[in-house]
RNA sequence: GGGCCAUUAGCUCAGCUGGUUAGAGCGCAGUCCUGAUAAGACUGAGGUCUCUGGUUCGAACCCAGAAUGGCCCA
């Protein structure tokens, strides 16, 4: 005996049973230890950031990775998976400061760092146990006890191995970063926050300043009077870092003459800047101003400041003192034409496409703010802070002859948004990776991996390597990795540390107390001799990056090498596969990539889906401040995370943004979930009264063509659900999975019903037993990569109910295998002209008025050729019962349907005449169903079980009276309606129900037999 | 401002290599069927395939540009 089913269901409920007996049974980690030996499948999780509740985006990426997993834990792959936690970061920092009530990063080192540190950790820890939950919830099965944690000593170590082999290779380097700098909070803003404090309509000053050309170099210029080139800005305070001039190489560019010197601008400019009515003397193109050289409106040597110059990458390189300076003209491609001269001041520590120019061509490179946004060395403005050293710069370009005009300019400008101060783009001291040194396994290593969609790889991430930066990856922060360096506070020196033990062994090591926390400030206070001079050692202040620690996850979860040296040839690495959403392409994808190619000259992953977003219902980005998020355990707790899987499985292609609506998981419960269970409950109540036993006897020499068709169609499922799963595509899997479904439920089960309720227990309901038992079993196993709890609710009760023999979960199972030679092409074709034939067939009664329940002496079809003429021979019985009617005539072509007496319904070649006319036999045989139909509905009313006998009674006209008296139909009513007698007369104490059936009164009463 | 992706019925999505009249589900209106079904069947209404050009005998599909939305960079 099965368990016996309700057909009224509740998901969330089961699913929180499954879950009790998962944990019950240990079934994940016996899922993984049943491969042991195997081959591994490995995944590797990118760790979520443990700040703020989990959402609805956190459960997207989860179940995907998910699925993979499980399924090649059922095609017997060795896949142990382990979680991860990302701890650091500058929103977690973020977070606590708004608790505090922060707006500097002064007042977090008033406040201490230790302290400051010590709120960051519990933040995490407090928010990792409610994605823990969230986690379990959905059935992502990983461990999580073993966890990685980017805050654990250990995670750090290896974090600093991986900077150290960097290091030893020489790929770490100092450099400059330009960043959105806010100048009180003496911090860098992330491009979100800058995002969050534009302004508009800031008001600056617009000035057009003349540098000179230097007169022996001005071979293309004329000669008689001074030349001058005119460039236009909007941050008069970026004017002493000038180090060059850029120009757009094709653009037409107009010497102007006036009285006493030549202006040189872009021609097509000359109206706006207010020289339109000059002479023109001399039109150029932008190529040849390039190389010519002018001469810088202040020389840095002159006011203390030193200069630099670009060497390889982001490198600077001081560069001697030269009264006699002069910068060059270069040919850049972002010199707009839209507003200025035509000709761009370059500042490169003052702008990010400026400071890209100097690292191309190698341009000087002049540092005159501070990082409280005031001027340096002995300007006549030093001291002041940038926006109010504007005019003061300004007055003294006039002095010197050398502003040609100055106004106001109202424009859109960043502020930062906590203290709404006005953010300077400015160039900060920063480590860097040098990744450009392997840009080119970064590219031929992408070549190997697979990507899903495949669009992305030659795309968005290929785009991206092929223009590879350099990593800057150090960051002025507190809650993160401290950067494993340490400088020699008397010469200078840098040390870089590869373990703990390294640092320990140092000589003069002093500092690093127990119990061990490599986290600032505890960090920060272990020194040592510098082996050069015998200096003291101290820790640079900076953190890494974190995406840095997510990207060495690969060694570091593991603690490689300090554990687990044999990581990389025990296939726990590479991954086989990793899944985010499509952010992280240039994030955790290309951080993994990288760290990977430079540590092991390698990819670290085979395959990567990288999944669109949740968008809200109406396409918008959720967001807190919309208020417009979906909150996840609100979806499961009503629907279930097999629905909330489903969904996300199937809503759109890989890649694509999803619109999220609650309407869609409805209708996946309803149409999928709720079908499955019908199907299912359906099936455990008529074997339970059958007492069927899976597997009791041999198929009948002759199966059932009905049986025969399920059984291609599951096999062709099979191996369509596999070969999806297999091509990372769970849509197309689930949406055949899906289409099963559907026709087992409204075509096998429908067509199968009186085979099940009939009373005799023949071969034909033997076959059919088997068939829908295999059916529902198969689907358990094949649904269990999708939906684990609805899959493990079947199998238990269908499986492990009725034979103890076989594994105790469904996810211990073996996935399935098709047997091919059960496909059976033709028949599915067959069928296929059979569904085709009876819509047609219910179209044109319908269409006539005539209810399926009124028998039919025939209908006429008219089809396209003689394969499916024989088709239809051969599915014919399905047909005659499907349509209530007698026969099947068929017609040459369409128009031969159309005579009198006939209503057509025509789709394609195919087309079905019913005829309108019904003899007085037929009319009775019809009522005789309707009273059977009236019947059954009363038995459900009375509360009577499906098996009850009982006794009918009636009371009626003359012509109902005929029909329940004669014999053949009333035989055929007390079968249908387990009616021991039909009798005359409804006495008051049965369930009784008076009814009025084509102009005929009739009251019929039932009563249960004892 | 640049790159990638998307845009097909009121909504969510299919639509293969360019080839007959562009499909499904939901929703809406109606009819029917049903002792597994909270389901199902049938009919109807609903389409400028985002727009503008181009290529082609033929374009939802290929090309160019634009718009809108998303993501990533500036």
């Amino acid at each position: 005996m099965f368990r016996p089913v309700n057909s009224k269901v509740n998901f969330p409920e089961i699913e929180e049973n499954i879950l009790s007996f998962w944990q019950e049974k240990n079934t994940f980690q016996k899922s993984i230890d049943r491969r042991l030996g195997a081959q591994r499948f490995v995944l590797y999780e990118g760790p979520p950031t443990a700040n703020g509740s989990p959402g609805i985006h956190f459960a997207m990426p989860r179940v995907l990775k998910d699925i993979i997993p499980r399924y090649k834990a059922m095609k017997g792959y060795y896949t142990p998976r382990i979680g991860g936690w990302d701890t650091h970061g500058l929103p977690v920092e973020l977070e606590i400061e708004k608790k505090l009530g922060f707006s500097s990063k002064a007042q977090i080192e008033e406040y201490g760092i230790e302290r400051f540190n010590a709120l960051c950790r519990q933040s995490v820890q407090h928010y990792i146990k409610e994605f823990e939950d969230m986690t379990e919830r959905i059935a992502f099965w990983v461990d999580l006890e073993h966890a990685y944690i980017t805050m654990d000593n250990s995670y750090i170590e290896s974090v600093w191995w991986a900077i150290k082999q960097m290091w030893d290779k020489g790929l770490v380097y100092i450099g400059y970063r330009v960043t959105p700098h806010c100048p009180r909070c003496d911090t860098s803003l992330s491009s979100h926050e800058v995002a969050q404090g534009y302004q508009e309509n800031v008001e600056d000053p617009s000035i057009y300043i003349k540098f000179k050309v230097i007169e022996d170099r001005r071979s293309v210029l004329p000669v008689d009077k001074p030349a001058y080139l005119l460039a236009w800005t909007t941050t008069p305070w970026t004017l002493p870092g000038n180090t060059a001039l850029a120009v757009a190489e094709d653009a037409d560019y107009s010497v102007v003459e006036t009285d006493n010197e030549y202006l040189v601008l872009a021609s097509f400019l000359l109206d706006p800047v207010g020289l339109g009515d000059s002479p023109v003397v001399l039109k150029v193109e932008g190529s040849d101003l390039v190389d010519l050289r002018y001469e810088p409106l202040f020389n840095p040597h002159s006011f203390g400041v030193e200069r630099w110059r670009f060497g390889n990458g982001s490198e600077l390189l001081v560069q001697q003192a030269d009264n006699n300076l002069t910068y060059r003209v270069i040919a850049t491609d972002f010199v707009s034409m839209e507003d200025g001269t035509g000709i761009v001041h370059i500042a490169p520590a003052y702008g990010e496409v400026d400071y890209q120019a100097g690292q191309e061509q190698g341009l000087d490179f002049v540092h005159t703010v501070d990082l409280q946004g005031k001027l340096l060395g002995n300007y006549p403005f030093s001291g002041k802070f940038v926006k109010d050293a504007d005019p003061l710069v300004l007055d003294n370009l006039q002095e010197r002859g050398l502003l040609f005009r100055s106004e106001t300019i109202h424009h859109t400008y960043p502020f930062c948004w906590r203290c709404e101060a006005p953010l300077l783009y400015y160039a900060k001291q920063t480590w860097y990776i040098r990744t450009t040194a392997v840009k080119d396994r970064l590219i031929s290593g992408n070549a190997e991996i697979n990507w899903y969609p495949g669009h992305t790889k030659y795309g968005r991430f290929g785009d991206w390597l092929a223009n590879n930066i350099d990593w800057a990856f150090s960051r002025e922060r507190y809650w993160g990795t401290p950067l494993p360096v340490w400088q020699c506070q008397s010469c200078g020196e840098y040390d870089c540390i590869g373990s703990v033990e390294d640092l320990r062994m140092k000589p003069g090591f002093n500092g690093l107390e127990e119990p061990l926390d490599l986290h600032r400030p505890f960090v920060d206070e272990a020194v040592f001799n510098c082996p050069r001079c015998g200096g003291k050692m101290i820790r640079v202040p900076e953190v890494i990056d974190c995406w840095f620690d997510s990207g060495a996850m690969p060694v570091a979860q593991s603690h490689y090498p300090f554990e687990n040296d044999t990581l990389l040839e025990d296939g726990r690495f590479p991954a086989d596969y990793i899944c985010e959403a499509i952010d992280q392409t240039r994030g955790w994808f290309y951080s993994l990539h990288a760290i990977s190619t430079l540590l092991f000259d390698r990819p670290c992953y085979r395959n990567v889906v990288s999944h669109g977003h949740i968008l809200d219902a109406k396409g918008k980005r959720m967001s807190t401040s919309r208020g417009n998020m979906v909150e996840p355990w609100a979806i499961i707790n009503k629907y279930g995370a097999d629905a909330l899987r489903w969904y996300i499985y199937t809503a759109v292609p890989m890649g694509n943004s999803m619109r999220f609506d609650e309407r869609d998981i409805v209708e996946i419960s309803r149409r999928l979930l709720m079908t499955l269970w019908n199907v299912y409950s359906f099936f455990v109540t008529y074997a339970n009264i059958d007492n069927f036993v899976p597997g009791s006897n041999g198929a009948p020499s002759e199966v059932p063509e009905l049986d025969r068709w399920i059984t291609s169609e599951l096999n062709q499922l099979i191996i369509d659900a596999d070969s999806a799963l297999e091509n990372y595509e769970p849509r197309e899997g689930a949406w055949k999975i899906a289409a099963f479904v559907d026709e087992l439920s409204n075509w096998y089960v429908r067509r199968s019903r009186r085979r099940f309720w009939k009373s005799e227990n023949d071969v034909d309901k033997l076959s059919a037993y088997n068939t829908l038992y295999q059916c529902l079993v198969t689907l358990s196993k094949l649904m269990a990569p999708f939906t684990p709890f609805i899959s493990e609710e079947i199998y238990q009760n269908l499986v492990c109910s009725v034979s103890p023999d076989n594994p105790e979960s469904v996810h211990l199972c073996d996935f399935p295998v098709a047997d091919e030679t059960m496909i059976d092409d033709r028949l599915s074709a067959d069928i296929r002209v059979t569904m085709r034939l009876c819509s047609l067939g219910r179209a044109a009664r319908s269409q006539a008025g005539i209810k399926v329940r009124q028998p039919l002496s025939h209908v006429t079809v008219s089809l396209t050729g003689p394969s499916e003429q024989r088709s239809l021979e051969r599915t014919k019985p399905q047909v005659l019962e499907e349509l209530n009617v007698k026969d099947i005539n068929f017609a040459g072509s369409t128009a031969e349907l159309e005579k009198p007496g006939y209503v057509v319904s025509s789709e394609g070649n195919y087309a079905v005449a019913v005829p309108t006319d019904i003899s007085p036999e037929l009319e009775a045989e019809g009522m005789a169903r309707e009273i059977v139909h009236r019947l059954q509905n009363m038995r459900r009313s009375a509360g009577f079980d499906i098996a009850d006998h009982i006794i009918t009674y009636y009371q009626g006209d003359e012509y109902m009276k005929q029909i329940m008296e004669n014999a053949e139909l009333a035989s055929y009513i007390r079968q249908e309606t387990l009616s021991r007698e039909l009798v005359e007369g409804v006495t008051e104490d049965v369930y009784s129900e008076s009814f009025k059936l084509g102009g005929h009164e009739i009251l019929l009463g039932v009563k249960k037999l004892e």
